[in-house]
DNA sequence: GTAATTGTTCGACTCTTTTCGAACAATGAC
DNA sequence: GTCATTGTTCGAAAAGAGTCGAACAATTAC
């Protein structure tokens, strides 16, 4: 993960899924990419994790059968200072949920 | 221009020439689409303001022939705060600059 | 009216991205 | 060794985005 590049950042945030995918990262810390709360086909989940790692957002480390992905949040702080900030406090598109009442 | 979606506006900004019409925005204020310093056909170039303008990332009003572009700070501001001052703070990834020998 | 200027839209083409099942690899349990 | 679990990679299909010339629209000047 020599360079990261912004281009790339943004485009790897652009996507729903893995804009969830980040966001539940930064609320849970280390999860296995089977713990992730998305219904789709593994080797779906897979190329967004791809992406994600490719553009530096996430790093994954094996752990026995398993792997463990975390958010690089230092390494884009320093990259891109206020960025991870400003797309974790951003209301997210359409979060399906429903309100009370 | 109702909604701005965070997807939709870091996939507009993860282009390399429209984070760079969007900094020259920044830079000059409003500009006619005729004056960025880009080299690319003008409906390539269209294609990329029209981009922009479906995010909401900048905003045009037509004075007499030409179109003037502007930056929607205020309301990317109220929307994502803290984002357009992230990207725009960041270091670009690789301006097309040749190096001498 | 004609002509020049500024941008958009259209259409076709190319390239990239996404999707998803199937096959594969790596680990752990047995 | 076999078997189950977890994820990646492969391959092909579908969807999407970018490029660019040509045609078009809107304005201004004449």
């Amino acid at each position: 993960m020599a360079k990261m590049s912004l281009p790339d950042v943004l485009y790897a945030l652009s996507d729903p899924l893995r804009l969830k995918i980040v966001r539940q990262l930064a609320d849970e810390g280390e999860m296995s990419c089977g713990t992730f709360d998305v219904r789709i086909p593994k080797s779906s989940l897979s190329h967004h994790f791809k992406v994600l790692r490719d553009a530096g957002v996430i790093a994954t480390r094996g752990e026995g059968v398993r792997r463990m992905n975390s958010l690089r949040r230092a390494e884009l702080d320093a990259a891109f200072p206020g960025l991870l900030e400003a797309v974790l406090h951003a209301p997210l598109p359409r979060e399906r949920r429903r309100l009370a009442g």
